[in-house]
RNA sequence: GCCCCGAUAGUUCAAUGGAUAGAACACUAGCCUUCUAAGCUAGAUAUGCAGGUUCGAUUCCUGCUCGGGGCACCA
């Protein structure tokens, strides 16, 4: 038995809908609503005003209708209350299959196939590689990571993506500022702009620098340093990059993608001329422009400058037409700072340009803004202010950093005190949860290991517990589709809340005797917490 | 000027157009002879302002106020 009851509930109330026992209704109307009281019932279906009146008009005969269309086993009573509001009330029998079916899928219980094997490629962080990760690429980075667990348990082939901007302006910046220090570090005279970047990484790459033969003086020679200092300079930070992400933030990805790559084998006359075939791009003051307005963007862009250098935007599209026609991924999402939404238009000026329209979903995670005694921190990379993510996870953990990212909305504001963070990194919100987690393994210890019993439920702890338990599944196809990853934490909490309760109400162990109904609900509840915790990718510990 | 987000308890955040707007932190008072007290129980406080749609609005629409971000032949 299915634990999701929701469409069960759809499927009866087409029926009936479909089979003329209800006047013609619209269907759009009919909403499903979880439990919210006990004293609501169980699960509650919320329709709206049409559908309301005809309830009032005759609940009863409305609600039985329901319960004999609804053909599932445990249902006690289907009741009509206020309106907009039926109450199915499910019974100890529903509850023990469904946790009965949590013991059987063990590691698989929440995973769903909704996706379908659907081909979803995941891109998310992909910060440029001119300094280290700090506080703000936190959000895009664990969200990311999570969005694409969720996606994999839900049944899409997921390909989870690093786009590395090793191409461009931004590289060269790097270059020029590794290149000056290191020229100071040499002992020549040289300034040191104010566009440059000032984080001590800067120095820290210098040093690293190997050049055999330096021959300064004439132009070309500077520009073959540049062009060495470069290339060590951001493949050095890149190597940062993957172990910081691998090693100690726990995201893993399948591909690390990179820019330069794709201009590899004349991409740029091949795509040129793809575009142009298809009408959409044209020459104007010496530059070739992307017909963008045509595809619902505000305004023209350039592809190619004046100095024949292409544009960022150039990159993406040739980016896409690698997603879409080389790859034939289905669907695209990415996640980005708020502060690139600009873009969104472009993008799906190019995506609809290409063929494939709407097949690429934009998440924008709101900014971080980063406090510090009371005062807001401006993080600048250029300027050298920030936090990065490696100092913030030796300082408070990577679980709670984890935890702390994730359990806010991505589309909301958000403050991260650092002080508070640190000073109050024992009372973060994972704690609780990962208690209940191992409060379970020291009961689960001490019993030895037992047959599958029928369950009686005694108490309302046991059955309220139950009735969390069973929402897993709902849950991460839900989040498989809204992307809406402050949900787990959430329902992580209210799963550990569900448990301290129970723990203190009912005992598993009671002298010489153990409680196989009660050890059943437990094994169950250390299952739905570790999925739960591992979809987040956070530790699940046995002792603490 | 235009575009995108946000505004909920002292603070940080939740809440598919529905039922008594939920947590956590902080504060107060209880609870360990029994499976981990990093726990449990009880307690006060909130939808920025003005309209609109609706049986019903924190949610949708309009205007305003305040805050964040963006409007390149930069990435």
């Amino acid at each position: 038995m299915k634990p999701v009851i929701i469409d069960k509930i759809n499927e009866a109330v087409k029926k009936i809908i479909q089979t003329g026992t209800w006047p013609n209704i619209k269907l759009p109307a009919f909403e499903v609503n979880y439990p919210v009281q006990p004293e609501h019932g169980d699960y509650a279906v919320n329709v709206a005003m049409k559908l309301a009146k005809v309830l009032q008009q005759n609940p009863m005969d409305i609600g039985e209708l329901i319960k004999e269309n609804l053909n599932l086993d445990g249902i006690e009573r289907v009741e009509v209350v206020r309106p907009g509001f039926i109450n199915i009330f499910v019974n100890t029998t529903f509850l023990a299959g469904g946790v009965r079916l949590i013991l059987e899928q063990q590691n698989d219980y929440g995973k769903n196939n909704s996706g379908n094997h659907k081909k979803y490629l995941v891109e998310f962080l992909s910060a440029n590689p001119t300094g280290p990760l700090h506080l703000g690429n936190g959000r895009g980075g664990f969200g990311g990571d999570v969005i694409a667990r969720v996606l994999r348990a839900s049944g899409y082939d997921v390909i989870s993506e690093y786009y590395v901007n090793d191409y461009g302006n931004q590289t060269n910046i790097l270059a020029e500022s590794v290149m000056r220090r290191y020229l100071q570090n040499q002992g020549i005279n040289v300034d040191y702009p104010e566009e440059l970047y000032k984080g001590d990484y800067i120095k820290e790459l210098a040093k690293q620098v190997v050049l055999p033969d330096v021959k300064l003086g004439n132009q070309a020679a500077m520009l073959a340093i540049k062009a060495k200092v470069k290339d060590q300079a951001v493949q050095a930070m890149i190597k940062q990059i993957k172990e910081l992400v691998t090693r100690k933030l726990n995201i893993h990805y399948d591909v690390w993608k990179s820019e330069k790559a794709l201009y590899e084998n004349d991409a740029v006359k091949k795509t040129l001329a793809w575009l142009k075939e298809r009408g959409l791009t044209f020459e104007q003051d010496g530059a070739v422009w992307f017909n963008s307005k045509k595809f619902g963007d505000d305004k023209d862009r350039v592809i190619v400058k004046q100095t024949g250098e292409t544009t960022y935007l150039f990159s993406d599209i040739l980016y896409l037409i690698d997603k879409f026609e080389q790859r034939k991924i289905d669907y695209w999402v990415c996640l980005l700072g708020a502060d690139h939404h600009g873009y969104q238009g472009r993008m799906e000026a190019a995506v609809v340009a290409i063929g494939h329209r709407n097949k690429m979903q934009i998440i924008f995670t709101q900014l971080v803004r980063l406090m510090f005694n009371g005062k807001e921190l401006r993080m600048s990379k250029r300027q050298g202010t920030f936090v990065t993510l490696e100092e913030l996870i030796e300082d408070v953990g990577l679980d709670v950093v984890r935890w702390f990212f994730l359990m806010h909305d991505t589309n909301t504001h958000m403050d991260f005190d650092l002080n508070l963070a640190k000073e109050h990194s024992d009372k973060n919100p994972v704690y609780y949860v990962q208690y209940a987690h191992a409060r379970i393994c020291s009961i689960l210890a001490k019993v030895p290991k037992l047959a599958p019993a029928p369950l009686q439920f005694t108490n309302s702890s046991e059955e309220s517990l139950a009735k969390i338990l069973l929402r897993l599944p709902e849950l991460v196809e839900e989040v498989s589709k809204t992307y809406q990853v402050h949900k787990l934490p959430q329902y992580a909490l209210e799963v550990a809340r569900a448990f301290h309760y129970f723990y203190t109400k009912s005992r598993v162990i009671e002298g010489e005797t153990v409680n196989r109904t009660r050890l059943q609900l437990v094994q169950a509840t250390q299952l739905v917490l570790k999925n739960t915790l591992q979809l987040m990718g956070i530790n699940a510990p046995e002792k603490m």
